[in-house]
DNA sequence: GCACTACATTTGTATCAACAACAATTGTAA
DNA sequence: TTACAATTGTTGTTGATACAAATGTAGTGC
């Protein structure tokens, strides 16, 4: 659908303007999908982000920075974040021994469980989100996108 | 930039993993450009985006629901987003009079003085942001974009 | 007019996020 | 080995946000 007709905007855009409002209304669908795909699992985006990247280093411990790092949106308090997830008993936190200021993160047998089944269902979900583009498509639009969030020195 | 190294992701993702990882990063990318544009004007992106829909109505009067519906992200708490507008005096409240139900929310003329200089910073960064592309490749995008969102029915 | 439902907005509450101040640790260099 | 800067993470505060319940208004059938 024409974004225009979505946000019942009258007037014609200037494509760069309507590529801006699209891909923030895209964004904001994508989120909202996924949300409340996650909802009975009891679980925000974040967290669930979280653990996938934990997950992601096979048992390796994470300090925050690297988590921070990672995620999708770049939060100001990770600590708190994963302070979630440690009541869940799905990560576990522990000093770094090589640096003290370090902590690492750490999933649990409990969080690779949990990850396991919500991952089938965001699986689905996401799926379901891109079946309207063939792979080719997909491809096309990765790669726009690489290409918009390159910066142009002057 | 690979939406891979930028997020420092080891394996390679399937095609439709990578573009939702990539909407929502981009999305995310042009959101806290924006947010830093206006923070300077001491008004978030919302109450922005608020003013930019109620001056597109020229003048005329627009219910807390027609916000909503024009709203990029659907918030669910319009009332005291309004409230913020309301105390910075860029837009005014009464009751509609053929539908006591509703509200009217119109822009003052500070607001509009406020909306014409904000205006012009985010124009700027506007086309900052889309510089990398082509006008060839936006419409593309759009395209591609508006055929994401479009639902599939088995 | 009265009960009933739908609608539009507001309010209460709990949670979440941004920002800044702080503390602890490490690295470096006089 | 002391001094200073940089890194890493935590905590307090304040404001924003989501969700649900409540309020007030309109329309509809009787």
């Amino acid at each position: 659908m024409l974004i225009e007709k979505e946000l019942k905007i009258s007037k014609q855009l200037p494509e760069c303007k309507r590529a801006l409002l699209n891909l923030l209304f895209t964004g904001n669908w994508i989120t909202d999908e996924i949300t409340s795909t996650l909802k009975p699992f009891d679980i925000t985006t974040q967290q669930f982000n979280v653990l996938r990247i934990l997950k992601g280093r096979n048992g390796e411990p994470c300090s925050l920075q690297t988590i921070q790092e990672r995620m999708i949106n770049k939060m100001s308090n990770t600590t708190r974040l994963v302070d979630k997830l440690i009541k869940k008993n799905y990560v576990e936190r522990e000093q770094c021994e090589t640096n003290r200021r370090k902590v690492d993160i750490k999933i649990t047998e409990d969080g690779i469980n949990a990850l396991n089944v919500i991952n089938d269902a965001v699986d689905d979900a996401e799926t379901k989100m891109t079946d309207s583009l063939s792979e080719n498509e997909l491809h096309h639009l990765n790669a726009l996108l690489n290409k918009f969030r390159t910066k142009t020195y002057a």
